[in-house]
DNA sequence: CGACTTGTTGATGTACATCAAGGTACGTGG
DNA sequence: CCACGTACCTTGATGTACATCAACAAGTCG
């Protein structure tokens, strides 16, 4: 399989990364060891597995999660194209959480033994990936809030709506509908409930008619009332790159 | 009242933290714009605050929290003297956490803007400012797998467990003991349950004579079987330090 | 064609929340 | 000193949101 050039990548066309310094963009295509396609369900990144790589998720979508030692599984996080994988782990210990691909997806392998170069020579890029960890943990924060605080249909609908808006920001929506590619068991396993609970809630979800998901494909119908039952308070607008 | 000079900081006696080169420690020294000590209760950054300068906590401790607009409350993570505090916010936006002290704190003012130089100048730092993140991240990560997954009683175990070897690393504790500060209304946000059901799971964990809770006084009596009920995975010897 | 994955629905049980009342310790002002 | 409030904890009674179990339907894949 051919090397995507970086400057070719897909993730520098979209819109939420401002131009790299030419120096930048030739470091990350020194930096860059491999590019890896993988199947849906592979398993990226094992729990217990030591030094792993870093990704970056070029295309496809994957998911992070733990498991405890009965079986029981909690999703921590979705990952969508431009997402990293790998800050997560405090550097150069054993991962504590696996990642498994959801779709077929696209990788960029990154060693981690090279992230002090950038470090140490490009303090911007180092500043971006402090970002995105900000981000991830952002996100973390609300995932918390859901299944600490939130109503199974509050939670439901908090997840489907952020899910549908993270995919429209990188373009993956039609209008007001998309393809997820993650069963009900997935979202049960997000949102620390069961199936059949995720289910009913689900058909109570669909009836208010500001929302149907139904094999797979979500429609929007009515953003506003969907966010109001997802105690969703907009957040101030996104920055696009960190300041300056 | 007067400063602490950042080479007499409480926090480099501390084993976590290896030695600096003199010029990392000077640069340090600059960026310190201010000391604040503030009362317990007391907020630290409010929810929406714009460019709230970043913190290190010196001594006492603190808890960063996301409320709906109803009242619930959902305690993220507690803060103990060593940590980072605002590094979450994705640089420059609307702080979307409240941070607040639980007892009396010594807080280290960092200014937001000079982060930058940090990063510029001593990459050695900023790959430690990564690195905390990283850490901060893991502990949600298993925060969201207790609240998810894990059952009112070995939420509460590992809760307790976990906030016990904390204080432990950073000699809090007095031998199998510690004073906590935090009240069962704070542990019942944290877990995601109402204080009532904190508090009948707390009389039939007290019942197992592996700890004992009572009073803000709580202490470890079999540490081992404690990590049992709490489904405590060991992970791998913790890092002293990000590998260079 | 079975075997498997995903979704759906109903019956039953339980882990939790909510409500309510009271208990102890500690502070305050009279 | 007492009377009073307030913060934190405790315990029982009741209700409900959830899990678990079970059975079946529809699609897909070897």
């Amino acid at each position: 399989m051919k090397l995507v050039p970086c400057a070719s990548c897909p993730l520098r066309k979209l819109s939420l990364f401002l131009p790299l310094a030419p120096g930048e963009l030739a470091l990350i295509e020194s930096l860059k060891r491999d590019q890896a396609m993988l199947r849906a369900d592979a398993s990226i990144i094992h729990e217990g597995q030591t030094n792993a790589p870093l990704y970056t998720l070029l295309s496809g979508w994957a998911f992070r999660f733990k498991t405890l030692s009965d079986g029981r599984r909690q999703i921590l996080n979705f990952l969508l194209p431009g997402d990293f994988i790998g800050v997560q782990q405090k550097m150069s210990d054993a991962s504590v959480h696996g990642v498994q691909a959801l779709t077929d997806v696209m990788l960029c392998v990154f060693p981690r033994e090279k992230l002090w170069d950038l470090y140490k020579d490009y303090p911007t890029l180092a500043f971006d990936v402090t970002w995105l960890a900000a981000r991830e943990e952002q996100m973390l924060d609300e995932g918390l809030l859901s299944v600490g605080r939130r109503t199974a249909m509050e939670r439901l609908a908090y997840l489907l709506l952020t899910m549908f808006q993270r995919a429209e920001e990188i373009g993956l929506t039609k209008g007001d509908t998309i393809q997820f590619p993650f069963t009900q068991q997935h979202v049960a396993d997000t949102l620390g409930m069961s199936l059949v609970h995720i289910n009913k809630t689900l058909q109570r979800l669909n009836a208010t008619k500001t929302m149907r998901w139904k094999e797979r494909r979500f429609e929007i119908l009515n953003r506003e009332e969907l966010a109001k039952i997802a105690f969703y308070e907009p957040a101030a607008p996104r920055a696009r790159r960190p300041f300056i």
